[in-house]
RNA sequence: GCCAACGUAGCUCAGUGGUAGAGCAGCUGUUUCGUAAACAGCAGGUCGACAGUUCAAUCCUGUCCGUUGGCUCCA
């Protein structure tokens, strides 16, 4: 392969029109696939003068780059743009101290330990002088020092002192210099070879983040930049961002009319009449697989003496993140989770072995009082509603279980559309309850259960909750940003502190385990996902408003408002638009508010009992009666398609 | 909770140390129109809240609240 990012090998088709012919220059930019021929102008010197440049077709030939090649290429870029990020912050702020750099999805970071936090003002500043020294082009060496060495050059920096301290004394590390050996860096090396390789960059945010990601820590300044082998390359990149930003859910979601916050309720949203629309029918929905997969649907209380979260454990692990109410002297909690009164469901009566596996279903609201910062639109919210069900099982049932709601979660995702989530296996932390047999077996039965669905997944050691290990789906947002959606959770833990139990077929007493699972979790943040996937245009079975009829002009109202009535009948969501806006404003105004279908109506439609149907898509579907209308989009509601 | 930015009409946003403007939306009227914006008029704001500086604060300073981007957390 020819080293990406070096002029490629070159083969010309044909004479050069000058034996004096400089070396052609190759366009700046490097191709990820192959390219056969290219046109490229090179100017060639006669004697002292310059000829004007010509094209020339040559051959240059490009080695594909595997997907595991591209990453490397760019990670080493973007680790290159965090050196010359770091140089340039410790020109312009001496006091600055250097930490780590490293290359992230689309772009790279540089944390450092400075006196004051970066201002917009500063990031332009300092990528003014990152220019600079991409400009200068100089070579990136790296040279291996033992570590003792290198706590002696670190000595004034004790973040790198403490990189330096989990590195066994016996081994080399590598400090890379560029800028002809006027900067250097502690780092893991993996670079370009000069910094004019790196093609284009650009600086996109400061933010604090903790050393080492522990908020006991330090808080540094980061700076998050963005790096890619060409100017187009990161022009796309930088216009993908720009249109997903379009797609917000929080803009969507007002633009529509779908929900909206105030402070009054902070992280708290208010479903309008259209929202609630879509929540619903996400709700009727899972009410029919539940159907489908055997659940049955129980209504809990809001609100609980502390006593139940004493029990439960919450009181000692969430009493920060719970609302708490004092009424006659006595304390209550309102409810963070539904598993508690699950648990008080099934003590209500005694169960056999018979009765298992139980399948309780809990659209219970919950509050939990977030952390101020961390609350965001309808992704991270203080006030929501998950499809909540609790499975009582015995341990031999946990994987026929587990399968049947991975089924049943790849079914809904499969209507939703959802196609680009990724499923984690969390197992046991360091902080567990339950024997570390009762762990082997349940995780044991997890992996066996995900190999079997053929699905890639990753396995996230020491991640598991303290009650049992689980396994989550992520699905990313508009900006890429994932985002946990459905859930299936082992319990040991509450069927212990609430002593719940059965009677097995020999009439001993045992121990039932408790699975949570949720295939939307909390149906704020689904909608808030669903919203950007679709950007707010949901298909007919979701959609708030179905079909708007519109009159051309107002003698025609009277046949809308007929239709409109019999659509209704029909059991579909319609508005009429007798408004004295002209037609097209009509149009507009529906197209705008993503409705799946207009219906037009002039003097030909009402002469011959029609309907002229046009798509959200822009599509003219021509007249059509009435009547196979409201077939037509019946079926396709019935059909979820 | 931590770091930073932001907060002006229902929405999107201008603007100034001398008490505010646009577009869209809304209302009223005119227009009756064939597949993405007809025209005119009217109305709408304790400039997030509270303190301070000042003759005077929407503007400067501080505190608080909220939102956004990160960090941390996420039962």
């Amino acid at each position: 392969m020819q080293p990406v990012g070096r002029a490629p090998h070159v083969d010309y088709l044909g004479a050069l029109p000058s034996t004096k012919a400089t070396r052609p220059r190759i366009p700046s930019i490097v191709y990820f696939g192959t390219l056969i021929f290219s046109r490229v102008l090179f100017a060639q010197r006669d004697g002292s003068r310059l000829v004007r440049p010509e094209p020339i077709t040559m051959a240059i030939k490009f080695k594909d780059l595997s997907p595991e090649e591209q990453q490397d290429y760019r990670d080493r870029m973007r680790h290159s743009a965090a050196h010359v990020l770091a140089e340039a912050v410790t020109k312009l702020f001496p006091e600055s101290q250097l930490t780590i750099g490293p290359p992230i999805k689309d772009g790279f970071y540089y944390d450092f330990a400075v006196p004051e936090p970066f201002t917009p003002d500063d990031l332009k500043k300092i990528e003014l002088e990152m220019r600079e020294s991409i400009r200068a082009n100089t070579e990136f060496v790296e040279r291996k020092v033992s570590r003792d060495e290198a706590l002696e050059l670190v000595k004034d920096n004790p973040y790198k002192i403490e990189i330096l301290e989990g590195i066994p004394a016996d081994e080399q590390v590598t400090f890379c210099s560029h800028a002809n050996g006027t900067f250097e860096d502690l780092c893991r090396g993996g670079h370009m070879e000069r910094t004019g390789d790196i093609k284009a960059y650009k600086l996109l945010s400061a933010a604090g983040a903790y050393w080492r990601g522990d908020e006991k820590n330090a808080m540094l300044q980061r700076i998050y930049g963005t790096a890619w082998e060409s100017r187009d390359a990161q022009k796309e990149y930088l216009k993908l961002r720009e249109e997903a930003e379009k797609r917000d859910h929080r803009k969507l979601g007002r633009a529509l009319g779908l929900y909206f916050f105030d402070p009054i309720a902070p992280a708290s949203p208010f479903f309008l009449p259209k929202g609630t629309v879509v929540l619903n029918q996400m709700i009727d929905y899972v009410k029919e697989l539940y159907v489908k997969y055997g659940y049955d649907e129980v209504m809990t209380p809001q609100i609980f003496n502390t006593e139940l979260w004493k029990r439960s454990g919450h009181y000692d692990n969430y009493r920060e993140s719970m609302y708490f109410i004092d009424v006659d002297d006595r304390e209550f909690g309102v409810k963070p989770m539904n598993c508690p009164a699950a648990a008080m469901v099934y003590l209500a009566e005694s169960h056999s072995y018979r009765d298992l596996p139980m399948r309780l279903a809990d659209f219970g609201r919950l509050h939990r009082n977030e952390r101020s910062g961390v609350t965001q639109g309808l992704f991270r919210v203080r006030s929501m509603v998950q499809d909540d069900a609790h499975i009582f099982c015995t341990f031999d049932q946990i994987g026929t279980e587990i399968d049947s709601f991975l089924q049943m979660l790849s079914e809904s995702s499969q209507v939703f559309g959802f196609d680009n989530y990724r499923f984690e296996l969390s197992l046991r932390p360091e902080k567990r309850v339950g024997t570390d047999e009762m762990w082997d077996r349940a995780e044991a039965v997890l992996t066996e259960v995900m190999d079997g669905t053929g699905r890639e997944y990753t396995v996230a050691s020491g991640e598991g909750a303290f009650y049992g290990p689980k396994i989550d789906q992520f699905v990313p947002d508009a900006l890429g940003r994932e985002w946990q959606l459905g859930t299936v959770q082992l319990d040991f833990s509450l069927p212990e502190r609430f002593d719940l139990e059965y009677t097995a077929e020999d009439g001993t007493r045992q121990r039932p385990v408790v699975i949570h699972r949720a295939m939307y979790g909390s149906l704020e943040r689904f909608l808030g996902v669903l919203v950007e996937h679709l950007s707010g245009a949901f298909p007919l079975w979701l959609a708030p408003v179905q079909a708007v009829v519109v009159p051309i002009a107002d003698r025609h109202n009277d046949f809308c408002h007929e239709v409109g009535t019999g659509l209704k009948e029909a059991g579909l969501r319609v508005e009429v638009n007798d408004s004295n806006d002209r037609m097209n404003a009509k149009i507009r105004q529906a197209q705008l508010q993503k409705v799946p279908y207009m219906l037009v109506v002039g003097d030909r439609e009402v002469d011959a009992g029609s309907v002229a149907v046009r798509t959200r898509a822009g599509k003219d579907l021509g007249a059509k009666p009435v009547g196979d209308v409201v077939d037509m989009l019946l079926k396709q509601v019935a059909d979820r398609s």
